[in-house]
DNA sequence: GCGCATAATGTAAACGTTTACATCACACAC
DNA sequence: GTGTGTGATGTAAACGTTTACATTATGCGC
């Protein structure tokens, strides 16, 4: 059970034992192979804990979400979860629940559990906590959040990218009345979405018309209210951008709720490509945004503060972009005027 | 940072900082909250290796899923984790991916980490791996196997009530001739629910006929494919029932690219009830599977066996009924024969 | 004032590893 | 034969807790 009897029936000591399971350094073949048949016999893992305590070095890396349930975040975890396995890193998994409290439960996790490293995936933030990890030497990979420091790397995903490719798009297709559904003012990555949008409306010269923007909540159920709110608008938009791929669900539904279609009354283009995304009537129009991807991205940023040279963070990046499907087309109003020129 | 250090600023030995953590038996109040001003101030935490080193428990409980990016599994995380963590249990989540091999490092994690407890939400089995987790003593909870033994408990999922709900409602409903596209037959589950239909069939004295069962992959393709098949059939069914509801978006796609109508022409039952079912065209019949409720009460039966007065395992049974929204109505070919008596 | 139960606290061993350092055997140069 | 470098192995301390046991202080009955 313990490395004290795997050396006492191969008959070394246990720092030999010890070294051949570790590095297997300046150990003499003979006795290595010996040991491991002794190891095997016995079947004996090494306890983690013991290990952690005496070394210093734990293998456990964090991973803060805000909610598995939230169908953002299941790829992203299976990304990081894949390559940190693959690198013998075991991972602890924490959900915000949108609550900042929780938050503060997530990081004392980490602490007490003396992860290696942190990958906060959630934009709910606190100065203080992250100064907590920070003391401890705990390197940190944020989500959005615009610095890198010391110990501390960052993924930026470009919203822009994938909504300026929206926007063209729509515009392309005729669309002047671009309207656009929220996540919930209090999240960050929302009102990062949001004003992606309003910037790249300005690029096109197109009025930013207060209205035209409702606030729903990332949730099918608010997109859905929030539409309804867009269609009862005296001039309601030909064509609506959402914040998420569940918002515009909700929105679908709305449409399709009062009897109008989708494409024909109403674009819709959702944002993040959820897989369901394809399945919907019609198929979404959306921004990928490659979550696996992103997963992995954060376990590569951690890593490489973990083991890298350099103690020095970086800023990596995530591209997005659209994905045409068939819930956009042609504006109903649309004249022949053609598209306005991007600035 | 340490202990040690509590003890030397508070004036106290470690051991009385040790009982002020855990249990404030037996030492002064006056002392307690002295000691506890400088953990606080000292923002200590105590290391959780340490602990567990010494004490053999370790408040870490193991989640055995097959893939995370299933729709199926993060609500079982949600509820397991949510009701885990109230109890100050830390969680390691860990996916087979469908995949024997994997199972085996998923076994050998959970061990090395010492977890008080191991939950198998996943049906791809193996007897020795069990075996390992039994000889050491760890409680496990499985799902859909049929044995309770010492330190062994299984929660059942009653899917026979619920297909036994789905075929009345559609018998009811004048079909005769019903569907069912299973799962891939290498899974455990996907053959308990495909043999629940078929006991169900029988009980209504409908002939089982083996060309209206089709095989999918509990996912979307593979309803898709499936549905195909169904649907070339010189008489194919009115109504299909699926083994879960990816299987059933799949399905509805298959229907929607020949052009024909659910529920007019077809109608279709999902399993499962996956959030999203609400937002399909139609929203979706379905069998649902209270999932959160699975992942809590995995919690309690494990709980129970660790906490509970008796070692011996029990069996837990979970209900499922049929959820009717619109994917489901008459069926196109009813006779006024009205339906078959229940055997 | 004495003895004794009880409450509060301290001492030190133990948990299972890793690792710096010590030891040993051996080969090789001189 | 002696010294010295090297490769293989052993010894023992250390990691940060918990906990059985020991010790000390406190109060109470008589």
């Amino acid at each position: 059970m313990s490395i004290k009897q795997v050396a006492k029936e191969a008959k070394v000591s246990t720092a030999t034992v010890s070294r051949i399971i570790n590095d297997s350094s300046s150990v003499s073949p003979a006795t290595a192979s010996r040991v491991w048949r002794v190891i095997r016999k016995q079947n004996y893992y090494p306890n983690t804990h013991a290990r952690t305590l005496v070394s210093g070095r734990s293998r456990i890396l964090g991973l803060i979400i805000s909610d598995i349930s939230n169908p953002f975040f299941p790829d992203v975890v299976k990304g990081f979860e894949d390559v940190a396995l693959q690198n013998d890193y075991e991972v602890i998994l924490t959900s915000t629940n949108y609550d900042a409290r929780r938050m503060a439960s997530c990081v004392r996790r980490m602490v007490e559990n003396k992860a290696a490293g942190v990958a906060i995936m959630t934009s709910e933030m606190n100065r203080e906590l992250i100064g907590d990890l920070a003391r401890r030497g705990i390197p940190i990979v944020f989500l959005d959040v615009g610095k890198a420091r010391n110990r501390m790397s960052n993924i930026c995903v470009d919203y822009a990218q994938g909504i300026r490719e929206a926007v063209d798009h729509l515009c392309a297709l005729g669309h002047r009345r671009i309207g656009f559904i929220s996540g919930p003012m209090n999240l960050k990555s929302a009102r990062t979405r949001r004003s992606a949008f309003l910037h790249c409306l300005n690029e096109y010269h197109l009025a930013e018309d207060s209205g035209l923007i409702a606030e729903g909540n990332h949730k099918i159920d608010g997109g859905e209210v929030a539409m309804y709110r867009l269609l009862k608008l005296k001039k309601r938009p030909t064509a609506v951008l959402t914040s998420n791929d569940l918002t515009a669900f909700g929105a679908l539904r709305a449409i399709h709720h009062v009897k109008l279609r989708v494409p024909d009354d109403i674009s819709i283009v959702g944002f993040d490509d959820i897989e369901l995304g394809q399945f919907t009537q019609p198929p979404l129009t959306t921004v990928r945004l490659p979550r696996v991807e992103l997963g992995r991205m954060a376990y590569d940023a951690l890593s490489r503060l973990l083991h890298g040279s350099s103690k020095r963070g970086s800023v990596y990046r995530i591209e997005t972009h659209l994905v045409v499907r068939s819930s956009t087309s042609t504006a109903p109003d649309a004249h022949s005027s053609g598209r306005p020129a991007r600035s």
